[in-house]
DNA sequence: TATGAATGAGTTTTCATTCAT
DNA sequence: AATGAATGAAAACTCATTCAT
């Protein structure tokens, strides 16, 4: 971003004022500040602790957004962002090597997993438009690079046939999900073993028979 | 109230507690319906809301619980009995033939998921004494009921031996977790598929290697 | 109120508890509070402002009125109910001496603005629901009262047939609505004066042609 | 200001201003968008929506008034120099006409309305320096002229003699002022009738009474 | 000079907890 | 003992005013 103000800016020959390089540092700031609070302490955060963290004033905060909900949206789309890029580096790796698709599977799977992926769980119930369209698009373009994983670890013989999206984004969501007030290290211990766990149960052949319809897009979008 | 104790107890010096039936009832009601509150609608649900569904007056909670620290704490006490209850029901099963204890660890792990026990999560995060001895107490108990079951699997070869109660506990914990706001039914669809994977990926032998170290009960004690 | 509960209660010979005669007087100070300072300050007064004049804590407004435009509702309502009390029984000598019809009009809308009616105003921009049930069958209580008299004093020729009774009523309410923070006794001086101007201006015969059509009913509903 | 016209001023005798063209232009245009928004939403109009309705940023409106008094205090003095014009020019034809000293005074009151002069009420309220010199100044002024129009009707025998400029400036702001939030074209239907009704009761001979004293300047000054 | 940005103080509303009946 | 009522503290959000570009 800065390089881009300085690249277009000498060709000019007047600089331009840098409009609000402030201003937006900000505003990520503001965003990166409520990702981290969310995380330690749960969606119900109040907005001045956000700010301050943020080392900004209250009101600031909304200048940016124009609600809470809003503020939290752009969490959401923050942290889908990050997980929907491991999701599409991970499928280059299967596209390049599809003896490693389930490998690449294990690794998005614990990628989102670093980047809280969990955390949306609180975020998406407390209330907000869950049909915004930024949203939708957010999440199509997630399940798209999810999906496709499956896809290839399920061409490859090597993940079983009797689960959909829905299972893994669902299952990954809720043993990622933060416990506020709980030292978030403590319990990262564990997240890890317990996604490995939960990956072994993905793995062809099939052990045990599934209760219910695999989840698909569509279940998730309702839900 | 005073008066009343003077007249009674003394003159016996045995004090028959005879307690209100009607308050009996009263305080298991609260409890039920804080369980369901919680349940359906988070940790956060007002004291009041939880009043009009038991149907008492708002102080009334307030003569039973000391505070909502207090209510909560019963209600996670109470989900930790039911819970408990299923463990050790299982582990007669597993004691009786041990070529189900897979089995009966499966019962349990479903039967666990209809009681709820992901609800306690948030309420362990709510910020209440979590080394009150009743808690202690009750978490001993289950965690010897869920320990025996594992052992039992584990002595019959069914169960892979790189993980401990703390990675059951805190897993099957996350997996049943309520979305608060998103109707329950909807996601249960799912949970007891997640749950069947999450066994599959216990079974024996293990298919993968897991990181870091089996969380052990002294680990829970510390989270 | 309290002759009614003394009616009662002796009959059965056990005290019906007088529920909670301390709560109504409450919400009747509210109101009167709020009526008070609206007239004062505008309808712009925060509520912990009429919570402090009406001897009460800030949350006990929200105990009685769910919102501040709920409060500010049944501000509106007590002073048309007043009103209207006024017109009724202006109605009343109209209809015993025909001749005074004019006379009992020239007394209601005296009477109107001793009960503040232009206060009214403020409050029906401050932005509430103002085809809330209970607003709409005041003001049709209050319109009926209003019309009748207006009836009369045409029917005895007393009064000047081109005028309807929006144009009284948004006169009237306009003449005496309140400056806020200008010592409302000061200003009172002028209202009784300005009234009784456009009285004499509503007499029959008519001294000049009027602009526009007269105000309907279903004029004033819209506005 | 103060030094810049003493460096200009003294030398030449003829003083040139030289201001900011787009300056000057932009001050009126923010005194244009405050009278306005006044007039359609109330006086508590935030700055904001008025530096935006003038097509300037909000600190733009600081550099051009001290606070929002001032602002208001010179929005107030536009109002009142435009009413004042037309006082004038009424006053001209009466002296032309005596005849035509009452339907002077019947188009001035139309052309103030016309110019909102109800707008001042609440801003006058707004809790700014009543006794500011530039609003003493202007009051006088526009009170010279309405009294001037007075005098000549009163001397044509064609107002009654119990009335004076107070009881007009008060009865007329009140029956203009706005009821911000209701579209203001709706209620101007009837202002125009009022304001002829009210007239009619201007008009000698007198038909009734009045209680009270009439308003003289000084009442103003103070209220 | 003009402006977008920043902010602290203020307002509405909610809720755990205490009081009075 | 049980309850409706009362309340202060907290949280979301707004706005006049100041700052920095």
């Amino acid at each position: 971003m800065v390089s881009a103000a300085a690249t277009t800016a000498p060709a000019t020959g007047k600089r331009v004022p840098k409009p609000r390089a402030d201003a937006l540092r900000n505003r990520e700031r503001i965003v990166a500040a409520a990702r981290e609070m969310v995380v330690e302490f749960g969606a119900e955060v109040p907005i001045d602790e956000i700010a301050r963290r943020a080392g900004v004033g209250n009101a600031t905060v909304y200048r940016h957004f124009a609600d809470r909900a809003d503020l939290l949206r752009h969490v959401v789309l923050s942290v889908m962002d990050s997980v929907t890029e491991h999701a599409e580096r991970a499928l280059a790796v299967a596209d390049a090597d599809p003896d490693a698709s389930f490998g690449a599977l294990r690794t998005f799977v614990h990628a989102a997993a670093d980047e809280r992926i969990g955390a949306l769980c609180p975020m998406l119930t407390a209330g907000f438009d869950k049909d915004h369209p930024d949203l939708l698009a957010a999440r199509d373009r997630l399940e798209a690079g999810t999906e496709g994983l499956m896809e290839r670890a399920r061409a490859a013989g090597q993940l079983r046939t009797d689960i959909a999206v829905g299972d893994l984004m669902v299952a990954l969501s809720q043993l990622t999900r933060p416990l506020p007030g709980i030292a978030c290290l403590d319990i990262d211990r564990f997240v890890h073993r317990h996604l490995q766990l939960f990956l072994d149960g993905l793995m062809a052949p099939a052990r045990s028979e599934l209760p219910g319809a695999p989840a698909t897009l569509e279940d998730l979008r309702q839900a």
